[in-house]
DNA sequence: ATTATTTGACCTGA
DNA sequence: TCAGGTCAAATAAT
């Protein structure tokens, strides 16, 4: 293990020297005001080249619009629409200018369900792999509060190339593995997290990459079906787990 | 100080 | 002209 997150620590650090350089892709207010072509507001003209959309119907997460989907989003307009009681917010994947990931999404409160907004997805995320969706949505049903505490350990996967994500993907699921039999060990037993199928389907469920590879797929998630990861069990479940990551990412930095 | 959100202005296509 | 989407300055939050 020791050797494992020594590793993974070389990746972070080389990353985030990459990612330093990086940042002077980031759009210039100087270079664009000084730009007398650039008249104010640029608009590009390329058309979205993928159409695959996903909409999801979720929960409302304590206030917050946003959606939590594991991924890391920044919002950048709203628009209110008539007809429409609720304003859409318009959402890009954090990384978008220091990855060049595309991600957008739209998400909206239902009218008809103001417990449930409409999510729809536009582009897919190239600022990490299908891994990612997988080991980072062990976060993601995390609390908020507590998901923003876990860490960079992520992070490194996300951002590692391709050859090693077949590495990490292994390595993931071990872990998750590792994590579950421990709970078992010292925390409770439940049929229901030891069926690794439900397990798995779980994680599908919320993934909007993995689910959305196939053109158009409207996925409900209802609120109170979503619950399933808010059940006492596996919120223990899912807690407990966050300690031994936590504690696994503080030893790391040892 | 840095990062995220808000919000009115602006752009493009229908 | 309008609807939908995006930009970016101002503001808020951390």
């Amino acid at each position: 293990m020791r050797l494992i997150y020594g590793i993974l620590r070389s990746y972070e650090n080389s990353i985030v020297m990459m990612s330093l350089d990086q940042k002077t892709l980031k759009r210039s207010p100087e270079t664009k005001r000084m730009d007398p072509s650039n008249n104010k507001k640029r608009r590009t003209s390329e058309k979205k080249t993928s159409e695959k959309v996903k909409i999801c119907v979720g929960r409302e997460q304590e206030g917050t619009s946003q959606l939590d989907d594991s991924f890391c989003w920044r919002k950048y307009g709203q628009k209110d629409f008539h007809g429409s009681k609720n304003p859409r917010g318009y959402y890009r994947c954090t990384h978008r200018f220091t990855r060049g990931c595309l991600a957008v999404k739209q998400v909206q409160k239902s009218d008809a369900d103001s417990s449930c907004y409409e999510v729809k997805y536009l582009e897919s995320h190239t600022c990490n792999g299908n891994l990612l969706s997988t080991t980072k949505h062990s976060i993601s049903l995390f609390k908020e509060e507590e998901r923003n505490r876990v860490p960079k350990l992520h992070h490194v996967r996300e951002q590692s190339e391709d050859h090693v994500k077949s590495e990490e993907l292994m390595l993931s699921l071990d872990d998750l593995e590792n994590k579950k039999e421990i709970f078992k060990t010292f925390s409770f037993s439940n049929p229901e997290t030891e069926n690794t199928t439900g397990w798995k389907n779980l994680m599908e469920n919320f993934s909007p990459t993995t689910t959305s590879e196939s053109g158009i797929t409207n996925e409900l998630i209802y609120a109170s079906s979503a619950s399933v990861a808010n059940s006492p069990t596996e919120d223990s479940c899912f807690s407990s787990l966050k300690n031994i990551l936590d504690l696994s990412y503080d030893w790391s930095l040892m």
